[in-house]
DNA sequence: CAAATGTTCTACGCTCTGTAGAAGAAAGTT
DNA sequence: AACTTTCTTCTACAGAGCGTAGAACATTTG
């Protein structure tokens, strides 16, 4: 669900729920404004959601872009590991080697900047 | 749990559950055998884990490794982005200067092999 | 065969997630 | 202000996953 989050931003409840009827017609689809609602507030209390509650229709936003909330998870998984270094290691292992040279040319502009 | 599996490999659930009760004697502390074992079948079924049924007291050992587990998961996390590559920037930028000097080096191995 | 040891089945409580109805609060309308 | 519509909060329930373990069944040992 928080996946169809990566939307754009700043979305009252009920857009958002018009968002998800949207794509995905289909059957079994078209939820109810206060599930988005519920599923809003958990979020936000987990803190990957802000709320504007000045505003009347409060409007949400995502606090992360699903791309930094990715590297955030890929962080916290990397700080579970006994030896970081090994994990990171066997990761850059097991990265296509696309992928490898993309890595490079990220961390050579990391450096350079 | 799981997280204790990365001990060394192919024990039984007796001895399992021993390594368990040593490492933190404190309260709360020593689990029933049975427990050990449930968990065990549930981490097989997840084919995290392999056991020698052969043997009697089945054997049973992980089947990756802590480090490996931990860039499998960081493979998973990093396939459910939209947008792979803007994840990998935003991962690399967020990484420590002395870590991305070891991924440096990393993927220079990975390219001169 | 009986006793000891090992394994499977079943189950309970807890948390998380998806779902939403009922009730309360705020805004708009006449 | 009273009434209606819209929005939000509260409460709830089912299903999945996890930690836990007792009861029952199976196997090995003496």
């Amino acid at each position: 669900m928080e996946l169809l989050w990566s939307n754009d931003a700043a979305l009252t409840a009920n857009e958002l729920r018009d968002r998800l009827a949207e794509r995905g017609e289909g059957p079994a689809r078209a939820v109810a404004t206060t599930t988005v609602l519920t599923v809003l507030s958990r979020l936000e209390r987990k803190g990957f959601v802000s709320r504007a509650r000045d505003v009347r229709p409060h409007r949400y936003r995502a606090l992360l872009s699903r791309e930094e909330h990715t590297a955030e998870l890929m962080h916290e998984v990397l700080d579970r590991a006994s030896d970081r270094d090994a994990a990171l290691a066997r990761f850059v292992g097991s990265v296509s080697d696309g992928e490898a040279a993309i890595l490079r040319r990220l961390l050579d502009e990391h450096t350079h900047r």
